[in-house]
DNA sequence: ATTAAAATATGATATTTGTCATGCTTTGAA
DNA sequence: TTCAAAGCATGACAAATATCATATTTTAAT
């Protein structure tokens, strides 16, 4: 059993709060858990009963629409917790949790988190702050996807994977998607996504390389999307 | 400076943890305004530094597009609060609050708010829950928006709003949004909007009176809603 | 009460987006 | 290595939605 105190990514969440006791406490009652690339960690409707802190790699979290398609809600990466909002609303996942990468997760019973919920002011607030920001993001993609083309959305959607999971040395994006999964960001057709990048490619903007793309326009892309 | 001991909307938020004391306290330093249908109680960007409860009335909480369209977020009644979420964050205001009618909101200064957010674990556990619970209807909606079509949306907001606000004597929607702010809660064009709630109405599931509207087959409105 | 302005309604048309069909590439397993 | 499956790409077409124009009705101010 790894100890939490040594852990990096602790510092990039609410958890960054915690002091050494309750590392330790928190060390004694995680879980670890390895899951590989395309494995869901939660699916919607679960009851998890505690939050996943991610040590490495990348996962989306989706919800499967009416119609059958997934729409991707939110990208997460390391440093980043998952599952908090239904452990605090006690209510099963409102969305699925499936690994993008190989990934490595750590844990945390609900029993032990609400604990320092109630008994260190600095960690629920950071929580809380937390939670605030997803909603301030979840409004503001909601607008955008009520008022923004699929082209301007794919624009945004391009320049936001690059900012937050940057490029390889070749300066092609980092995190790969695949064509379905970017139209499930973007909240469109398979095909219609295929096609926009197809015409972001010859216009210069951007460049496919087999399914890899690289940016290479970023002042253009960036006034495409709005 | 009326009692906040006494006010019955109270017992309907996060503010029903709250002791006798507290309310006390709260009632000696909060606010009372009367907003007039159609006055902002604060807009976007701004910076409230508190929250405000709402006694009476409807308002909307909508941003600005960078299309030129309101696109409406959320619809807020006697009971809720609002600026929650700004107020944790540090932030000012993602969305701007316009009332629909006539209402009465008291201001509950920040400082206030955090004392107990500090002191009183059901009080802070309360505001926790109702944010989440923001989150979880902004995830939701982003996928509807993203996944659903403008008749769908329609329909569903249809339903929601006579969920949420009832009907009246006979059997209207009880609140009256212009066909323009109905298209901003579904996230249209306005002629949009009108051309389908005349389609509805032809087809017999809902009747326009004026520019009211009355649910006549709500079965019928619920298979359209998906 | 009258009238200008705003809101509602509807038609015509353009644009966007989705769907279906089909072919090409890449990938991974036998 | 080969070959089947999955993913990517593109064309043709259909459906959904936006936009612009223009009535008609309602509302509110004088």
């Amino acid at each position: 059993m790894s100890k939490c105190e040594q852990c990096i990514v602790r510092q990039f969440s609410s958890l960054k709060a915690l002091g050494k006791e309750e590392l330790i406490r928190m060390a004694e009652c995680k879980t670890s858990y390895t899951i590989k690339k395309g494995e869901p960690i939660f699916e919607e409707g679960e009851i998890t009963n505690g939050i996943y802190c991610i040590k490495e790699g990348i996962c989306k979290l989706s919800k499967l629409s009416s119609n059958g398609k997934d729409q991707i809600v939110k990208l997460v990466k390391p440093g980043d917790l998952l599952g908090q909002r239904s452990m605090i609303s006690e209510e099963p996942a409102n969305l699925s949790a499936v690994a993008l990468e190989d990934m490595e997760v750590c844990f945390i019973p609900k029993t032990e988190i609400m604990q320092f919920f109630s008994q260190n002011n600095n960690f629920s607030m950071n929580l809380m702050k937390s939670i605030c920001g997803d909603l301030k993001d979840a409004d503001d993609q909601m607008v955008d996807m009520a008022q923004k083309s699929v082209k301007e959305r794919l624009a945004g959607t391009l320049i936001y994977l690059e900012e937050t999971f940057g490029n390889d040395k070749e300066g092609l994006l980092r995190l790969q998607l695949s064509r379905e999964e970017l139209a499930g960001m973007i909240g469109t057709a398979t095909e219609s996504c295929i096609r926009l990048l197809s015409e972001l490619n010859k216009s210069g903007v951007i460049e496919l390389i087999g399914k890899r793309i690289k940016i290479v326009d970023k002042i253009k892309l960036r006034r495409l999307a709005d």
